[in-house]
DNA sequence: GACCTGACGGCAAGCGGTTGCCGGGAGTTG
DNA sequence: CAACTCCCGGCAACCGCTTGCCGTCAGGTC
């Protein structure tokens, strides 16, 4: 008995037959006798073999891995597609490898590089990179696409046209006619998408649309929003994400505006934190999950050999929220609250993850 | 031109020497001619030659890949840990594979089954199981362990007596004598660490506390431990995690309490959305982001061959934030609020995550 | 009974690197 | 100038699994 991991050999030997076949027993069960096949498996059993992904990857290409390219794994937005995307891919026997840009487009670009020979198949999940770049990475390995609409690359998108239509017209429903929108990173082509979406829809309802902006897509961003809406302010707001809408409150109420009494806030995305806040977030929810499986889902047909062109990008269907950041809209302008007067406290301290490593 | 990606055959070939020079060129410089290992770079480089980390990996046992086990990677607790770790791990041309249980024992156990042939080494962050299931892992591969304390396997941990110091002083010097701790998963072992401690230290400073739960970490366990706290109150209450605490302090809110004003109430983990609450929680920061990197240095070290003893367990030291949730002990003690007063509304409304998905 | 067919097992050549070992030649030493 | 080192490049044998191809043999056909 060594103490190293048992092979093909080992089994072969152990069970009198070719290395070959016992290859077959696990690879291609129809290839042998299935009396065969439950023997050499059972030996194998015995022996404690399994088969080495490394060892089968290298003639095959089969690694069973695919990667997730995300902008940044410490944002919410991203949880329910993880765990679509994983589910979906453990599912069918595959390893996500999740990689994190950190909001960098360098680092993007270096992580899938990095990642490209390993895995089968790539899901981008909102991607920072420009389309060009995008076609470079799906000429090297199977590709998918979320929430990005570009030509030629396979994707899969969330109804941004529906999503902005719910938000508005909850809003218009609570009497509000005039919208601000926060903006999301330039690079994020959601981003432009709801922007336009808005426009549109909006001129159709008599409602007054403007757009400041573009902030982080954080709740510091949201802080920053805050200041200048301050001097230009609306009824209503959309945020392009719920972090920003949380940061935005926050530092609203600070200023002594009531939410939703003076201010209506509604984010995307629906992530927890919608929940944990006061007053909660009404928020638009994407079908994130969905949007995560069934990336790999088209990406493991790709893989398969799938042509490219199948299963046309339809746009999965959105749902809103409603909770307490938006409300009835106030019958006449008035003014905030003073600021004197005792406005929840917003602490200044930040986390002290940086903690010098005791040596 | 082929369109195959270039082995070091092809460069081998291009630059007129042996395949296993081209190998040197890029695994070991030293044991080739500057010269001619330039030249090799540079026929590689125009050939747009990379070395397939999978064909090296199969001799050599060397993947560049390490497992990073998270017990639950939607809980926010991980994030600067696994930035940390993957850092750590990025800086020495290490790729890091997230692996996520879902709160699960079995899953937990299979997708570190299912990486180990890949990994060179694991590092197990909160995990769920068994010390002498850790100890199989163990054998099988290098492995550290965070924030937990277990004989003769690696591992990197938070000072948590220091934690609950912190915790404890802080309340103290605000005039609470009474303490409900609400419990985490029995399983954890940082809960039962930090109960310990907090008895201890309690005793020792004229401090009554008890011990309720154990719930789920999460907001809704949170909400759990609010009705049954309901009925037992302390002034001052010490959470398992912020999480739970942030939910608690919901519930507390929606039945009419005050907080801090009647209840002051303390988080760990210092995770970011303490900050997006309101009122903002109170928190012992474990050092979360050192303990990932930490973590993958020693498990770096162990893979190149150290000694397990290498590199004591000392215990690395936290810090308290002080945010709104902390207040000055209530002179003595009064009626909540009552219920029928307008207190926050709660959403019931969960996540719409699992739209049926659209074929 | 000769011939054909299909199922099944084995042989051996890869997949793309790594590495122990060998040997030629330049440099060093006495 | 002989003897000895080193440096450096090549040869070839792996690492563990897959797979095209071939041979054997049982069963079916006429």
């Amino acid at each position: 008995m060594s103490d190293k991991t048992p092979t093909i050999y080992d089994v072969a030997r152990a069970a009198g037959v070719a290395p070959s076949t016992v290859s077959r027993a696990f690879s291609r069960p129809d290839r042998v006798n299935v009396d065969t096949a439950a023997m050499i498996r059972a030996t194998a059993a015995a022996l404690g073999y399994r088969t080495n992904p490394l060892a089968r990857a290298l003639p095959t290409g089969q690694t069973s891995m695919i990667a997730l390219a995300t902008a940044d794994i410490t944002n919410p937005y991203y949880f329910e597609i993880i765990r679509g995307a994983q589910d979906a891919a453990a599912e069918r026997g595959y390893t996500t490898l999740l990689s994190d840009a950190q909001e960098s487009v360098t680092r993007e670009r270096e992580s899938i590089e990095r990642a490209i020979p390993t895995v089968e198949g790539i899901v981008l999940a909102s991607t920072r990179m420009s389309d060009s770049a995008i076609r470079m990475v799906a000429k090297q390995r199977p590709l998918i696409v979320i929430n990005r609409d570009i030509t030629d690359v396979p994707h899969v998108v969330a109804d941004h046209a529906m999503s902005v239509r719910q938000a508005v017209d909850h809003l218009v429903g609570l009497g509000h006619r005039h919208i601000t929108y926060l903006s999301g990173p330039d690079a994020a082509w959601v981003n432009a998408m709801r922007w336009r979406a808005l426009r549109s829809y909006a001129a159709e309802h008599e409602v007054q649309v403007r757009r400041v902006g573009p902030y982080p897509p954080t709740a510091t961003g949201g802080r920053q929003a805050a200041e200048e809406f301050r001097d230009h302010r609306t009824s209503a707001v959309i945020a392009y994400n719920d972090l920003l809408a949380i940061g935005f409150i926050r530092r609203l109420v600070s200023f002594g505006a009531r939410v939703p009494q003076d201010v209506s806030v509604v984010g995307f995305d629906n992530i927890f934190v919608t929940q944990l806040t006061s007053p909660e977030i009404t928020s638009v929810a994407p079908p994130l999950r969905t949007l995560g499986s069934m990336a790999v889902h088209n990406l493991l047909a790709l893989i398969g050999g799938a042509s490219p062109t199948t299963g046309r990008p339809l746009a999965l269907p959105t749902r809103l929220y409603a909770r307490g950041s938006t409300g009835a809209a106030p019958t006449r302008r008035r003014a905030w609250r003073s600021v004197t007067s005792p406005a929840p406290r917003e602490s200044a301290t930040t986390p002290g993850n940086r903690l010098p490593s005791p040596d």
